[in-house]
DNA sequence: AACTATTTATAAGA
DNA sequence: TTCTTATAAATAGTT
């Protein structure tokens, strides 16, 4: 939004880079804040200079009681996840209290979460398509192969079995 | 931006509230993360929605990392501990081999992985507002964005204010 | 979920 | 830094 379009990466030279956090920074707080009204939605943003300036917005209460009312409804999922592990009799996930993990550690907790719900989607789709494939085989014989062969229906396919579960 | 000119006030149509929330929601997020790599700096947004749902977003690890090291620069022992556990936190999540499962277990297991990703997640973003609400109450100040639809004195607060962290 | 008329944000320049 | 302005980008209402 300029006199010409900008790359999205870092501003090597620094005096064009402090303009800029400074005319995007405004930019930014003035539309958290139209979002925040317009929506009537809790919005928290907080900008963190490499001079260690802090900048900060919160919509309408103060952060305190927005984290009050995150933290009741955290504890609810929580209770509910809990209700869920114990129900299922440690089986699957047992790892350590949530409740007791640093921020790195949950970062580093949901990067792994992240890794093994991909691979559960992975090899879920993966048995399910075998299972289509027999399908096909078996009972869809009368359908010449150069059909799947077509871009289009090929995406048509793939698409319909991943979106049925 | 658009058809028509907007007052900044709460829409009170329940659908063009919803579809405004999402088309903006996603413009202040892809300006939150244009602002981080530009201009090289520490971006946290928390959105909270009225049914529940939190969209965030943080710069890279960086912020988790900077936020970690202010909790914890009170108690060295706490960082020993949590660098202890950090290395171990890939050990606690062992569940049964995926290559042995079936299609339902497999979907049972992707409902697991989502909730607790999603109580990780929680857990992290609770623990993140804390932490950034604890270096405000630090630093005895900070920069009130509520000012900014008064430009001037926005000016004027802006000029001096530094965290220490 | 796309489209497009307009408004808004902003990159350069003064 | 502040203002100006040409241009890019966001988005409100529409289909």
């Amino acid at each position: 939004m300029g006199r010409r379009k900008v790359e999205v990466k870092r501003i090597e030279d620094e005096k064009t880079r402090q303009v800029t956090f400074s005319k995007r920074r405004s930019g930014l707080f003035k539309k958290a804040r139209e979002l925040a009204v317009l929506c009537d939605v809790d919005v928290a943003l907080f900008v963190f200079s490499r001079r260690g300036k802090i900048y900060e917005f919160c919509s309408g209460d103060s952060l305190a009681k927005i984290l009050e009312h995150y933290r009741s409804r955290n504890d609810e999922a929580a209770e509910t996840v809990n209700a869920q592990r114990d129900a299922e009799a440690g089986r699957h996930l047992q790892g350590p209290d949530i409740g007791q993990m640093s921020v790195t550690e949950l970062v580093q907790q949901e990067k792994q979460l992240d890794d093994a719900l991909a691979q559960t989607k992975y090899r879920k789709d993966q048995l399910m398509m075998e299972s289509v494939m027999n399908i096909n085989e078996k009972s869809m014989q009368f359908v010449h192969e150069e059909d799947y062969l077509l871009p289009e229906e090929n995406d048509f396919l793939e698409s319909e079995v991943k979106a049925k579960y």
